[in-house]
RNA sequence: GUCCCGUUCGUCUAGAGGCCUAGGACACCGCCCUUUCACGGCGGCAACACGGGUUCGAAUCCCGUACGGGAUGCCA
C-alpha cells in the first residue's frame, strides 16, 4: 500500500502545539508505511493569511524535523484549478448557482434552524445557468435529501450522518474564489493524498467533503480525526497555556526531540512506553491506538521528558546550544565551552530545561570569583577561610584526574579530622558563589587547580 | 434547536468479557543514597461519570442520563 499524508495548516498564526502534533502524526504514519509526507499551506483566506505566519510555520516544522518531503504546496496557487472543478460540478448537475442575497440567506437560515434542518437554497432545483445575468452568485454543492453517508474513520470508527442533515455547502464564493471545502478536496486529490489525519473539528466536514469526492468520481482518502489538545484547565488551548508557537518552546529551553516525544504521547500510546525516539515511534505508529478523548497539555510532564532527553543528549551538542543562547554581558572565559561540555553530565542531572541550566553556570562561563549571594557568603566565616587557604596551598600538587583527586581530597580531610561538609560548603561558596551546584569535586577538576586557587585567594583576602 | 464525537488516578495513559484487589508515567508525600541541589532506588496517596440492561462474569457489549467538545459560515 502506498501512503501519502499531508499536514495542511492555514497561515493565520504561528505553528501551535495542536498543529505540531497533527504534523507529527501524519509524518509518523507516512514513515511507518514508507510513504510520503507533504505540507500544504491553506491560504485561501487572503484576509487572514500572512507571509510571516508561513515563515513561522515552516521554522517550527524545521525545528521539529517535520518539514515535508517536497516543497510546500500553496493552495492559493491552485485557484484556477479549483474554479475549473467547480464549473465542472455545475455542468454535471452536482452543483448549482445560488443567487440568494445576504438578507434572504439569513431569513432562510433562521427558518431552517428553527426546524432543526440545514439550509436549502431555492435555487438548488435549477440546472441551467445563468439565471440572472450579471447578478452575483455562489456555487453550492447539491446534497442528496435522502440516504446517509458512512465514514470509517481511523480514529472514531464508523460514523454515520443522514444526508438531510448536510447543507448545500458553498464551493465558490460570490467573488469567484474557492472555499476551503472545495480547495482541500481538489488539492488532496491532486497531491495523491491517501490518508488524512487532522483535528476532529473536521469530522463533520468529512461528510461534506466525501460528497464532493463522490460527485467528481474520485477515490475518497481514509480519514482519521484526532481529538484536540486542551489547556491544563481543560478549556480550549489559549495563549495563556499551550497555544504558543513551537518556537516559544525552543526559547523556553525544550529540546525538539523531547517535544516530539511528549506530543506523540498526547492522544497516542504504545503500551507503557514513555521515552522513545521519533524513529522508534515511526516503527510503532500504524494509525491504531489513537485516543478518542481530548487530552490536556501538561508542562510538568513535558519538562520531565525534556529532562530525560537532556540527560541522554551529547554534552557537546548541548554546550553548543547553550553557548549560542548565553547572553550574560560579562566577558566569557576562553575555556567556557570546554568546561561546559566536561561538566554537562552533572549539569543535566539538575535541570529539566536548557534555560534552567543557563541561569546557574556563571562560575563556568567566566573566570575569577563569581558573584556571591548574601546567604552564601555567611558560610565564609574566618574559620572557613582559614581552611580554604590551607587547602589552596596543597591544591597545586593535587592530581587532576577525578578519581585520583577524590582520594587525594579524602586523605586531605582525614589528615585534618575534617568532614566532607566542613570543606564542601565553603569550597562551593568560594568557587561557585552559590549553595547549590554539582559535586564541588567535579567542579574543581573541571575548572583546574590554578583557577580554583585564584578564586579561593581572592575570596579569602578581600 | 438539530446533528456528530467524547468521558479510567489531579494530568498523560494501559486495558479490546474472566489475566483488574485496575498497571505504568508526570505531579505530590515519605524513606534510602548524599558535601548542597539533583539524579537514582524503595514505598505511599489516587481513577473505571451516573443509571439501567445483556452475561455465570463488564472498565470492557447495549440503552438512557449527566457533563464536556465539535458542526450547523461566501473561516479554515
Amino acid at each position: 500500500m502506498s501512503v501519502v499524508t499531508r499536514f495542511a495548516p492555514s497561515p493565520t498564526g504561528y505553528l501551535h502545539i495542536g498543529g505540531a502534533r497533527t504534523a507529527l502524526f501524519n509524518y509518523l504514519f507516512a514513515r511507518h508505511h514508507g510513504g510520503e509526507y507533504l505540507v500544504r499551506i491553506e491560504d485561501t483566506d487572503k484576509e487572514r493569511s500572512t507571509d510571516e505566519a508561513v515563515t513561522a510555520i515552516q521554522d517550527g516544522l524545521q525545528w521539529l524535523g517535520l518539514t515535508g518531503d517536497s516543497d510546500p504546496v500553496f493552495q492559493s496557487h491552485q485557484v484556477e484549478r479549483h474554479k475549473e472543478i467547480a464549473d465542472q460540478l455545475v455542468e454535471s448537475g452536482s452543483a448549482y448557482r445560488c443567487y440568494l442575497s445576504d438578507d434572504e440567506l439569513t431569513a432562510l437560515r433562521d427558518k431552517a434552524r428553527a426546524e432543526g434542518l440545514p439550509l436549502r437554497s431555492p435555487w438548488r432545483g435549477e440546472t441551467t445557468f445563468p439565471k440572472i445575468p450579471d447578478a452575483p452568485f455562489v456555487v453550492r454543492l447539491k446534497m442528496p435529501e435522502t440516504g446517509e453517508t458512512v465514514i470509517d474513520d481511523m480514529v472514531q470508527g464508523k460514523v454515520t450522518v443522514k444526508h438531510h442533515q448536510l447543507d448545500d455547502l458553498v464551493l465558490l464564493r460570490s467573488d469567484g474564489t474557492p472555499t476551503y471545502m472545495l480547495a482541500v478536496v481538489v488539492d488532496d486529490h491532486d497531491m495523491g493524498i491517501t490518508h488524512i489525519l487532522r483535528g476532529d473539528d473536521h469530522l463533520n466536514n468529512a461528510f461534506r467533503q466525501q460528497k464532493i469526492y463522490e460527485a467528481l468520481g474520485w477515490d475518497v482518502p481514509k480519514f482519521g480525526h484526532i481529538p484536540l489538545i486542551h489547556g491544563p484547565d481543560g478549556a480550549k488551548l489559549s495563549k495563556r497555556h499551550g497555544a504558543l508557537g513551537v518556537d516559544a518552546y525552543r526559547d523556553m529551553g525544550y529540546l525538539p526531540e523531547a517535544m516530539c516525544n511528549y506530543l506523540s504521547r498526547l492522544g497516542w500510546s504504545h503500551g507503557d512506553d514513555e521515552i522513545f525516539s521519533k524513529d522508534q515511534a515511526v516503527a510503532w505508529f500504524d494509525g491504531t491506538a489513537i485516543g478518542k478523548a481530548p487530552s490536556r497539555f501538561d508542562f510538568d510532564k513535558l519538562a520531565a521528558i525534556n529532562g530525560q532527553w537532556m540527560r541522554n543528549a551529547e554534552p557537546a551538542l548541548l554546550a553548543t546550544i547553550i553557548m549560542q543562547n548565553y547572553t550574560d554581558p560579562r566577558p566569557l572565559s576562553a575555556f567556557a565551552e570546554m568546561r561546559l561540555t566536561a561538566l554537562m553530565p552533572h549539569l543535566t542531572e539538575r535541570a529539566k530545561r536548557l534555560t534552567d541550566l543557563q541561569e546557574t553556570i556563571g562560575y563556568l562561563m567566566h573566570d575569577g570569583v563569581p558573584k556571591i549571594d548574601e546567604a552564601t557568603s555567611a558560610i565564609l566565616d574566618d574559620a572557613a577561610k582559614a581552611r580554604l587557604l590551607d587547602f589552596a596551598k596543597d591544591l597545586e600538587a593535587a592530581p587532576s584526574e577525578i578519581d585520583a583527586f577524590k582520594s587525594f581530597f579524602q586523605d586531605w580531610l582525614a589528615a585534618r579530622s575534617l568532614k566532607m561538609k566542613d570543606m564542601g560548603l565553603p569550597l562551593r561558596a568560594a568557587v561557585t558563589g552559590t549553595k547549590q551546584s554539582p559535586s564541588i569535586l567535579d567542579i574543581i577538576v573541571t575548572l583546574g587547580a590554578p583557577e580554583v586557587i585564584k578564586r579561593i585567594q581572592e575570596v579569602c583576602n578581600s
